[in-house]
RNA sequence: AGGCCAGUAGCUCAAUUGGCAGAGCGUCGGUCUCCAAAACCGAAGGUUGGGGGUUCGAGACCCUCCUGGCCUG
């Protein structure tokens, strides 16, 4: 049987102030590839300064995909996320690019490569029903009816865990079956692609804290505050929904609200960066355990140079290699 | 110079009449199937400013020194 010769992507992934941007916009200019985010906060229009996203003549010159694709009141999902980005890896595939993934939200890159089992969308209905439910018998009690109808789910999740514990009572309400009979299914797998893992990862946590704080605090010179402001002007916007839950949009919506000044919005913005930046880490740990995934240091000066070697190199492996592959199935 | 108040985890602060030094935040580790920059779980961390004393037992009481703040001259 012969094996399927997939195209190539490049997956660059990594934590937040890890130079992602830059080193994509250097990868650019030499490999001919077009940019998918894979960032659950640039999807966001009019969120620019908060978000760090590529400077306008970066986007000019490298088609981007997957930034500023819906309002700040809007929702998105990492199924979506999916559905998009394999859409664009078709188109920039055969217009005989590379589509380079790049971003930290590593959800998103899970659920495209790995897939996502067949389960209903979300429900805003259903939601606001579980939420008042929620409200009044606490999740603990919302746990306790969801260990009734689905009790394999409800035994693998904190009493407190009130998303996931949304989601499965939503699945339940909305198909009649409890959520871990569904992913007992098998999962639909489609990524017709050579993956080229790479991980930037600082070799020391405290100078990947040290760019976070400074640029944070380019972020409110550039006027992030101004930027949080205007949105509230004129969108109708929660500080519940998720455009507004994004690191440091969080708590500029608090010290808007005249929670804290300046130097809190600043120590709260850093913190909640960072915090940010340890769980990506710790996504990329376990994705280190479980496929192939090249590592660099993102403190090195020459990060750009080597990543780029290795492309080059991998793809010169699968090309003039001929033997190559075999495709991702499970 | 004299008087008063304070000093406890990285930070902000708790700790009956002297009776096992705690919490929140931060930090670190982890979970993750349509909100994921989200949500949740766990762990580490202390010579209670130093030294001496009283006591079966001191963060607390006594003496002394250090540091910071306030008041007076």
């Amino acid at each position: 049987m012969a094996k399927p010769h997939h195209p190539p992507a490049i997956i660059l992934m990594g934590p937040t102030a890890s130079g992602k941007t830059a080193l994509s916009a250097s990868l650019a200019q030499s490999l001919q590839c077009e940019i998918i985010s894979v960032d659950s906060a640039q999807i966001y229009k009019h969120m620019n300064i908060g978000t760090a996203k590529p400077e306008a003549e970066f986007l000019k010159q490298t088609p981007h995909h997957g930034i500023d694709i819906i309002e700040p009141h809007e929702t998105y999902s990492a199924a979506k996320f999916r559905d998009d980005a394999l859409v664009h890896m078709r188109e920039i595939t055969e217009r005989g690019k590379i589509p380079l993934l790049v971003g930290g939200t590593m959800l998103y890159f899970k659920a495209l490569i790995e897939g996502m089992n067949d389960l209903p969308k979300a429900d805003p209905m259903v939601r606001l029903m579980i939420d008042t439910l929620a409200e009044e018998k606490g999740w603990p009690g919302v746990h306790a009816n969801l260990m009734a109808v689905d009790p394999e789910t409800a035994a693998r999740l904190d009493p407190n865990d009130s998303q996931r514990i949304q989601r499965a009572l939503e699945i339940y309400h909305l198909t009649g079956k409890p959520m871990s009979e569904w992913l007992a299914k098998p999962k639909y797998v489609y990524f017709p692609y050579t993956p080229i893992n790479i991980a930037i990862t600082p070799s020391d946590r405290g100078v990947l804290h040290e760019r976070i704080a400074q640029r944070f605090q380019q972020m409110l010179e550039a006027g992030l505050i101004d930027e949080v402001a205007r949105l509230r002007d004129e969108y109708a916007l929660e500080p519940t929904m998720p455009s507004m839950r994004c690191v440091g949009y969080r708590q500029t919506w608090q010290h808007l609200n005249g929670a804290f000044g300046i130097p809190e919005l600043f120590e709260q913005g850093v913190a909640a960066t960072r915090q940010l930046a340890k769980r990506q880490l710790t996504w990329l740990r376990a994705m280190e355990d479980e496929r192939e995934v090249a590592q660099f240091d993102c403190l090195a000066s020459d990060m750009d140079e080597r990543v780029l070697d290795y492309i080059r190199q991998e793809l010169e492996a699968h090309y003039l290699g001929g033997e190559a592959q075999a495709g991702r199935r499970e």
